[in-house]
DNA sequence: TGTGGAGTATACAGATCAGTATATCCGCGA
DNA sequence: TCGCGGATATACTGATCTGTATACTCCACA
């Protein structure tokens, strides 16, 4: 039922496909690209495309999950790597440092919301479920680091993820200047 | 030749269409809406849009330029009714708060620049150029101000700025976040 | 042996897309 | 009174859109 959340298995060709969708419409955009492209590009039949996964709405979702699947996981490896409880609050923006220099289009997600306006899309949910996502984490990590008022904080943090990530490809040197400034700030909550 | 820079008069029907696409190309999508339904509308045939205009893209730069146009008669009137040189760092951020109440599909320009990947689209320049205004401008207000480091604040400013108004669909509470934060930034900044 | 799932191949429906063609009407200023 | 710019009305082109129909091949597994 649920495509993002349990991960059901994919056959080759689905593999293929979502493969496909992911690059095509992270870099062309959701509406401009057709489902005969990602077909052609994937190389498959559009039979098998909707066989696999019933109409483009359900492959779009089928995109951000997938999305979603790789972001979380390269986020908690930051985590895991990361120097001690304070630092692991702010490896969420040494995770996005790395991701924009391959993803250079901005936030998947967010672009996806602005393409999807309809909440009952099911991308949209994806999309937005992955925001709350990450907002919850940063509450978890600064709770766990100890510091103040770790849900003003987790809030702030989020803030400063998101208008870097958004603003990524205008290269004005936001995603610099948000890490700093996060680091700052958990310094701040967490020596008081 | 450039659509927004020094605002060529519309006749009323170029008015009304323009109108038409501000909302249509809004709430629904850029790519998602057609000539035809703009122009059904605002009451125009797809002859008069096309005279006007000339074409889709063109039409997209008018309506990013107008939107453009608007919100920053809007921040300077709140930095012109903002009481002194340091809170008027923080205006737009006051504008933003109520333009977010009427504009609940995020950021006009955000938007657009997820949707018109190709840098030669002139929609895409409009919004890439209007978040290079903001950015100029915060840095403006900070050195107006006394602030210490307005290059950097500037950078800090934006981004908060823009992960407020990205994020503001989500009603997560990052406008207000946003704002708060900023005005802990500015105060810092100034009395040192 | 044979059954069913995965995938291919090709063609099609019906709608919508951006943009053009042709012809006409109206009001205003020279 | 003439001409011209703004706008209307309607029809059209050719491409592309999502989604479906029909008939086929291949192969693992029971």
């Amino acid at each position: 039922m649920d495509i993002g959340s349990d991960a059901p298995p994919l056959t080759p060709a689905g593999r293929r496909i979502v493969d496909a969708a992911e690059e095509l419409f992270y870099e062309r955009g959701i509406t401009a690209v057709g489902v005969d492209l990602i077909a052609e590009h994937s190389g498959v039949t559009k039979r098998t495309l909707y066989n696999r996964f019933g109409s483009k709405d359900n492959l779009v979702a089928a995109y951000l999950a997938e999305r979603d699947r790789r972001w979380r996981s390269a986020v908690r490896a930051a985590v895991d790597a990361s120097d001690g409880a304070e630092e692991a609050v702010t490896a969420p923006f040494e995770a996005l440092r790395s991701w924009t220099t391959t993803y250079t289009r901005g936030c998947a997600f967010l672009n996806a919301l602005a393409e999807l306006p309809d909440p009952r899309h099911p991308g949209h949910r994806v999309a937005a479920e992955q925001k709350r996502w990450l907002l919850g984490l940063f509450e978890e990590l600064a709770a766990a680091a100890g510091c103040h008022g770790p849900a003003t904080l987790a809030t702030r943090l989020f803030v400063l993820h998101e208008g870097a990530v958004a603003t990524a490809p205008l290269s004005l040197g936001t995603v610099a200047a948000a890490g700093d400034l996060a680091r700052a700030l958990v310094r701040a909550a967490v020596r008081r």
